[in-house]
DNA sequence: GTTTCGGTTCTTTTT
DNA sequence: GAACCGAAAC
């Protein structure tokens, strides 16, 4: 692809155009919703590009792969295939990219595996387990990965965490720090990282390895970081280092838009920026055009109140249209039913389905309206709670390619075992420790022995894969992923998930899926990265949402974040709910909730809903009774105009 | 001793 | 759904 001219000055607005054409050096952009941030982004890198740099010179740093994918194919749009060289992902992937050529310094292999959520809690059962500390009181797995995670994110100590968090509970911060101490010998025994080692190790790399780091700062020109609010310590001091004392550093993003802190953002990193780097521009885009000016109103009364902000107000050029809508329900059945009514009154006047969206806090506050709509026969799309790549089908049929990427990594060993008849948890293991905890099978001794092992009424499943390690090097499947997905699928798997699931069709069609994911890499040890690092296929794979786009899109507003609806709804505003009751019973106020609910209403373009139910239903027919979110309270009641349907 | 099955309970947010 | 627990089955 060709890249354009660009008159930069029409296409962009005086704030746009001065962020775009900042001096080389530090530079801050606070940019509010809808006011162009990736536009934005995206012109700095044409004008780069224009000023001679070469694009492999630029480092652009985005938290999601959505936000990565949007950005590289508007760049390339803009300046064309040369930005092809450019280093653009997310903080995981670039930490991968350079652990792959660089993690052998650190005592890790290249091929080292990546855990993901659901690895990393059966690692952290199982050194539960070891320990013997099933009897005393230790958190769950996923609570204690989050301490973890928190811990190595803001570069605290783990024993000072654990207890604060745990304090007047009977929970021992000590076993807490023996869990994580074993947790990580299993972690480099497996020879593998989670994504918190991702960037932990990223950074240990630029403080152990001068030379390491003069490599990257060298190569990198500049670099770019898109919701730097959300970065957390490690991150913000890994860019630190990469930009070096040139500081060619431009980062950009919202302090009202800081929804991470509870995985260890920080958004003071974004705060204290201008006296971190002394003499850094900095720029203001609050020109919105993405909103009518009733719900902007909104907006910025709403995160008024909260404390430690770059202040800055939301300026509409849009027409007015006509003030959000305060919706008060009696349940959420009502609510419900409000929504679809709502939904087809909205395609009567012309909207499109995929231009309305819901949005809630929780995923189990979309249940009651999933049903709702499927009974109407009413198209919808949900960004779903189980991501695509964690879904047992799919982790088991990635269990044999990662034991053939990494014949150490006893974890995918036990879940393709696992899947034997007569095989479970203790058998696995078993077999696991006479292998000499190594499972090569590619090797044919390796092969004979487990065979062996194997209980008779497990032969059979175990053919495919025996048949698929003899002919591994043959066939050169390394560089066939797709391949031995396939053949696992055909040979095994597809009778195993018949027998197994009720709906076996539906993850056979994602197995499917799998495979042409699969085609667009050359290796099993690529494909594999890949796959622990991206969450959700549906929401970036293109191909799937093209030809279906006439859907209602339900969405948490984390997931939200970033995008537009011409109609967005906001479910559940009760108190409890939204704000969720689960973060305020921490010590922490409900600023980052109240930011929540910004970023919610900064969403819609033309027509915003918010639905206040007063009473919820609970399982076996008990009530309860709500009282509306405070962030409803707080608005003026100029600013919404008040609807109570039915009843 | 292990695995499997059937019932019960609970769902914050993500790379 | 899926994780957990207790009881039945191998």
């Amino acid at each position: 692809m060709q890249g354009r001219r660009i008159d930069y000055e029409k296409e962009l607005n005086e704030e746009q155009l001065a962020a775009v054409q900042a001096p080389d050096g530090p530079v801050l952009v606070i940019a509010a919703a809808g006011t162009g941030k990736t536009r934005t982004l995206v012109y700095r890198v044409a004008w780069l590009v224009e000023q001679g740099i070469d694009p492999r010179g630029i480092l652009l740093l985005t938290f999601t792969n959505r936000a990565a994918n949007e950005m590289l194919d508007r760049a390339r749009a803009l300046v064309g295939d040369s930005v092809s060289g450019m280093w653009g992902g997310t903080f995981h992937h670039m930490a991968n990219r350079i652990l792959r050529r660089h993690g052998t310094s650190l005592g890790y292999r290249s091929d080292f595996t990546i855990l993901d959520q659901d690895d990393a809690r059966s690692l952290v059962k199982s050194c539960i387990n070891e320990l013997k500390l099933t009897d005393k009181h230790v958190p769950k797995p996923d609570v204690l990965l989050s301490l973890f995670g928190f811990a190595s994110g803001t570069e605290k100590s783990l024993e000072r965490l654990a207890s604060d968090r745990f304090e007047f509970t009977p929970i021992a911060p000590e076993d807490i720090v023996r869990v994580h101490k074993l947790y990580q010998k299993r972690k480099v025994d497996l020879g593998a990282m989670d994504f918190d080692d991702l960037l932990a190790n990223g950074l240990r790399l630029f403080r152990e390895f001068p030379d390491c780091l003069a490599h990257y700062r060298e190569r990198f020109v500049h670099t770019l970081v898109d919701e730097y609010q959300d970065t957390n310590t490690i991150q913000a001091t890994w860019v630190d280092m990469v930009a070096g004392p040139k500081g060619n550093l431009l980062v950009v993003g919202d302090d009202f838009q800081s929804i991470y802190s509870w995985r260890g953002a920080n958004f003071k990193n974004i705060l204290s920026f201008p006296e971190r780097y002394p003499g850094a521009a900095m720029y203001k885009l609050v020109t919105n055009y993405r909103s009518v000016p009733e719900i902007l109103n909104l907006a910025n009364a709403c995160i008024a109140g909260n404390p430690e902000q770059f202040q800055k107000t939301l300026k509409a050029v849009r027409e007015p249209h006509q003030r959000p809508w305060l919706v008060e329900l009696r349940d959420g059945q009502e609510q419900a039913r409000f929504i679809i009514e709502k939904i087809r009154n909205l395609r009567a006047e012309g909207y499109r389905m995929s231009e309305i969206t819901v949005l809630y806090r929780s995923h189990f506050q979309a249940l009651e309206l999933q049903m709702e709509l499927s009974s109407q026969r009413m198209p919808f799309v949900i960004t779903s709670g189980m991501r695509f790549f964690e879904q047992a089908h799919i982790k088991d049929a990635c269990a044999v390619l990662r034991l053939f990427s990494n014949p150490g990594d006893e974890l995918a060993f036990l879940r393709l075992l696992g899947l034997w008849p007569r095989v479970g948890p203790k058998t696995g293991l078993k077999i696991w420790a006479s292998l000499g905890r190594r499972c090569d099978l590619r090797k044919q001794a390796t092969r004979e022995k487990l065979k062996a092992a194997l209980p008779k009424v497990a032969q059979d499943a175990w053919s495919t894969v025996e048949q698929i390690g003899e002919v591994y090097d043959r066939d050169e499947l390394h560089s066939d992923p797709g391949e031995v997905v396939h053949r696992f699928v055909a040979g095994f798997y597809r009778v195993h998930a018949m027998e197994t699931f009720e709906n076996a069709d539906r993850r056979l069609e994602d197995l499917e899926e799998l495979v042409n994911f699969s085609t667009r890499f050359a290796t099993v040890d690529e494909m594999l990265s890949e796959v622990a690092l991206q969450s959700n296929l549906d929401t970036e794979g293109e191909a799937v949402d093209a030809g279906d786009t006439e859907r209602i899109r339900l969405s948490t507003v984390h997931q939200a974040k970033g995008l537009e609806w011409s109609v967005v709804f906001i479910l559940w505003l009760a108190d409890g709910l939204f704000p969720s009751s689960r973060s305020l019973n921490e010590d922490e106020s409900d600023a980052e909730e109240r930011r929540l609910f910004y970023v919610a209403t900064t969403r819609a373009k033309d027509e915003l809903y918010l639905c206040t139910p007063r009473m919820r239903r609970t399982r076996e027919g008990g009530i309860t009774f709500l009282s509306p979110s405070r962030f409803i309270s707080e608005i003026p009641g100029a600013m919404m105009k008040r609807i109570t349907p039915l009843s």
